[in-house]
DNA sequence: TTGTAGGCGTTATCAC
DNA sequence: GTGATAACGCCTACAA
């Protein structure tokens, strides 16, 4: 680089941006008054805004916004962790997060870890590094855990829609998930289900033991358990698996979500079995494509939107005062959507 | 803010993490030392370099991502500007640029305008202000072109999926959208149709043009041509006009997307009418919903992975060099996939 | 093998 | 109403 900043104008080249000084430089100002021009901070005459005002338009000057984050000691930007950005449920949530964080003026980079441990690595990496300013997490690869403890009570982070087990004092918004599971369980119980197969999602997660406990207890039945990992193809491997070692010997599937109930509802299409006349079936989400299916998924609808706009109201009301959250919980309701997937059992 | 670093250790007020010189000076050396030890740009003794590394993780030590970027000049993180997060389309779009992206070592910030003018403003705002290094641009709101005029020569963009009318000399990968309208009239000829329901997205966009362009040729029949928004409400209300005013007077429907043809189904449902006994509708995109729904939809299949893989691919190649991206075209092949919506026209 | 000094672009403080 | 100066935290010539 070559100290003449206004020399290279080929073609390729970025040119360099003007800076603060350029602009000082060619209104006859120094860097303050141009810096008080645009931020209003202090009165500056009306003849030399003007010219500075000018100036900035003919230079086409943006403040680079790294210089002042470093300044101001804060980027005014905050992330959203999600494991699935293919879940539309996960959207949802993003939309809930993303407007409340507009509306605090606030920034909002969404982070698709695919459940993958590296990836979400470098993503948490963006916090320890104060590239932004917080976190809400709304991921769940277990293997994260450790990382997170250690990062919780140092940097400002809001759990979304899912607690991670022996996680404590965390600020925490979350769907109802053991109401979730326990209106699965008397669903299929007053339908006449006596035996049920479930689905869940990885271990360590609590939303998914929350909705097991509240099931299992409500259900009053026998209930064979099948640990998958929320992803299409792994609803479809467990029930699939099952078909192969002679049946599933349930009348009833209570899937971890809707996605892991697809993949239960294709398994069991290509075993010839049809629902709900031979089994039903029950998700948890109710996600846009459960209305769409066929049959129509009966779900759990959670109110993704809200979860993810109130972890990140939450968050955001520590981060912009430079705090690390306290722990509180807030826990949203849930509701039972009964479609076409679930029947009585008599057969 | 007292100039004692460390004392504030309360409870809520964020300590002041770590800085270089803090690890410096409490390994005894200079920062310029601490930082070759982490960067590995010149030798350390392995006395020394031992010794520094347990200072920074006692201090739990991690570089200021900004300040680094500052001096840098770049931040090494792109943004992909998308209008929909809960169009699966998109999220595996998102995809595609995220792998592209980390393949290179560079960060992705997801961006969602919502199709919201203000917020696809704010988001160009962070490439403007260097908040990201450059950006690719799969978004297709409309007013927003003249914006992107301006911005695109000045700064990296890459168009992906969507051409912008009057838009040259871009970066573009896009799916071989006049190949897709073609085979769906084809199609659509092939079992008699001849007088069809065109529903298309925004005008300003080329992929619509291009579609309708290639639809229009290869059906050789009535095309009736209705405006919508790529939103499923958009098609549910559109069509729903038509059935109001009289009947659709056609025997088949063309959606701009997958959605839209969603939202069509639900409205001749409503009106009793069968798909496709009565009338044949075609989607496009290809979204994990339409093979799900009832009935399975017929739509065009678009690369979406490649579509963002490539387009990321292509403008990160010129980013990582500082240059600004030639004009240049990658168009992608598409397949229909016929499915149970569509069927002859005889009745 | 290591250290000193300057600069990246801004804003806050202090002075006039 | 306006400016000089320092500082945010890092990297990297240049020097020893």
């Amino acid at each position: 680089m070559t100290p003449e900043p206004y020399t290279a104008d080929r073609q390729s080249p970025v040119r360099r941006p003007a800076s603060i000084k350029d602009v000082a430089a060619a209104a006859g100002v120094s860097p303050t008054t141009v810096s008080h021009v645009l931020s209003g901070n202090r009165p500056v005459s009306e003849e030399t805004a003007a010219r500075v005002r000018g100036v900035v338009n003919r230079l086409g000057y943006v403040p680079a916004s790294l210089a002042r984050s470093l300044q101001a000691g804060s980027t005014s930007v905050i992330g959203l962790l999600i494991p699935d950005i293919s879940n539309t449920f996960f959207a949802e949530l993003a939309k809930g997060a993303e407007d409340a964080a507009h509306d605090l003026g606030y920034g909002l980079i969404l982070c698709n870890t695919e459940f993958d441990a590296d990836r979400e690595d470098r993503y948490l990496g963006m916090i320890r590094s104060r590239f932004i300013d917080g976190m809400v997490y709304a991921s769940g690869s277990p293997p994260s855990r450790r990382r997170l403890e250690a990062l919780m009570g140092k940097f400002p982070i809001a759990l979304a829609d899912e607690e991670v087990e022996g996680l404590e004092g965390a600020l925490i918004a979350t769907a109802d998930h053991e109401a979730g599971g326990r209106l699965v369980g008397e669903h299929l119980r007053a339908l006449g289900h006596r035996r049920a197969l479930m689905l869940t999602g990885p271990r360590a997660l609590m939303s998914g033991t929350a909705r097991a406990n509240g099931f299992v207890r409500a259900f009053q039945g026998e209930v064979v358990e099948r640990v998958g990992d929320f992803k299409e193809a792994s609803g479809y491997r467990l029930v699939a698996k099952l078909l192969e070692k002679g049946g599933l010997d349930c009348t009833a599937v209570f899937a971890a979500n809707d996605l892991m109930a697809f993949g239960a509802l294709t398994a069991l299409r290509e075993a010839g079995l049809s629902v709900p006349e031979d089994i039903s079936v029950v998700g948890f989400d109710d996600i846009r494509a459960a209305s769409l299916a066929h049959p129509p998924l009966t779900t759990v609808h959670q109110p993704a939107y809200d979860v993810g706009r109130t972890a990140t109201a939450q968050l955001l009301q520590y981060v912009s005062r430079g705090e690390v959250p306290p722990a509180s919980r807030h826990t949203l309701p849930v509701e039972l959507k009964v479609r076409g997937s679930t029947a009585p059992a008599d057969r």
